[in-house]
DNA sequence: TTTACTTACCTAAGAGTCTTATGTATTTGG
DNA sequence: CCAAATACATAAGACTCTTAGGTAAGTAAA
């Protein structure tokens, strides 16, 4: 999480709406498609992202399924029913957090009316 | 900041913007003009602005003038030119990360296009 | 006039989240 | 063969916010 700044908090969120869109993931491809989706410029680091699965499944948001693939181990993870429900409510709250930034940072004028 | 989540790190962001458009603010009526703005979806404490306005001084980017008011003493806050300069690139920076989210939590499908 | 609320500043302990720096081990490409 | 990529992991520390206080003066209402 370097090149361009990752708000503290919403890096759980992007995990739980990949894995609600691709079905299962595991951690390596997480860091990789968050790049290739923001054509490098947003950064995932590995020391962010394990923590933050191990704490996810901990909470019961994910379920992890190890598969081993070219003789090393893989952890797929996927989302259990909360954890669809929990993705709902922080895809809202990141909305309403981007509405709100917008009314701050992009005040309208009396003119832009 | 609890009703709506305020990501880690956006609140220097926010205060930098107000002084820059309002040209001089007190603490106080930061937390009152961010609650206007957002119709109070979103709160910032006491606990969390003091100490990021020390903070920004302290860095230079904020100059501060009190004034007696009432009999009692307000803070006046305003921004320097590193200031200033600190504000258009924290301004880009969430930019960039607005964007970045868009295409990461709304990836349009190819019937989108 | 006492009580409660608002204004206006402040700090400290703790929690949460990320960065930076490592470490291990296998596979692949040149 | 060696470097890079794949794939997992942890730990120390930094940073930012929450929660929970505290001080003090003005204002409104009962």
């Amino acid at each position: 999480m370097q090149k361009n700044k990752l708000y503290k908090g919403s890096l759980s969120t992007i995990v739980l709406k990949l894995l609600n869109d691709k079905g299962k993931m595991y951690g390596y491809q997480i860091t990789r498609e968050v790049e290739k989706i923001t054509t490098g410029e947003m950064v995932i680091t590995e020391g962010a992202l394990y923590p933050t699965l191990h704490k996810l499944e901990a909470k019961g948001l994910l379920s992890v399924e190890i598969k081993k693939v070219n003789n090393r181990p893989r952890k797929y993870y996927f989302l259990t029913e909360n954890g669809k429900k929990e993705t709902v409510t922080l895809l809202n709250e990141m909305k309403v957090f981007i509405q709100n930034m917008d009314v701050l940072l992009n005040p309208k004028t009396a003119f832009d009316v």
